[in-house]
DNA sequence: TTGACATGCAGGTGTCTGCCTGCCTATATT
DNA sequence: AATATAGGCAGGCAGACACCTGCATGTCAA
């Protein structure tokens, strides 16, 4: 499995995305902090987590008994780069357009 | 299931991503068309195009007995823009920047 | 009209996934 | 030292999923 598979598999599952929303509003949460409010037993979270760290979206830091978890955000730029952003285009090329415009406007006013 | 929730399953499979490309660089091939050169049987793939098209990621075309798939990108961009895009907030910023300045730049140069 | 071709429908199988429970370890608190 | 707290490990189960085969239907072309 590719790493880019492994980023939107685990991005298909709406649990994972909670938890990176969660964490992409505070970051260094701990495993118990994230259980709370979700309807789902610890080892559940657990095994949501181990996947996003598998695919890299999240890093995990040890602090004494506390687990932290931190959002990465590189690999969701990564498949805008390269997945996304070539069926955008003409939205790009707009933008293009108008920074070529704004440019040259600028030279001859 | 949400609407967004079926795109993102869509897009978790590496063999459905590929069926969007093809039909990316060409649009509205048939069944047949899109089976050619793929390991899998017919079948595999008319279910694959099947979540694709409940995703609304392709949209299909009867002509007599053919049946033509077109590729539909507003689903993906709805994920970029309701999803993707607050985790690139900085680069977005940079880019208003750039407008911004250009901008200035032409009303006092 | 008859045969070839494009596709659909129904059902079967092995594997993956999401969720759980039960028990264990390690760190903090009293 | 004793208890509470944070988390890990192992295994189990139901449903989803990706894949297949076999047969049926509808359309084109000779």
């Amino acid at each position: 499995m590719t790493q880019i598979d492994k980023v939107f598999k685990a991005l298909a599952d709406p649990s994972r995305r909670a938890l990176i929303d969660r964490l992409h509003a505070r970051n260094g949460q701990t495993l118990s902090e994230l259980c709370k409010g979700l309807e789902m037993a610890r080892q559940s979270v657990t095994q949501h987590l181990g996947l996003l760290e598998d695919a890299n979206l999240i890093t995990v830091q040890w602090k004494g008994r506390e687990k932290l978890h931190y959002f990465n955000p590189v690999p969701i730029h990564e498949i805008y780069r390269r997945w996304i952003q070539k069926f955008e285009q003409p939205r790009l090329d707009a933008l293009h357009d108008l920074k070529t415009k704004l440019e040259r406007e600028k030279k001859q006013p």
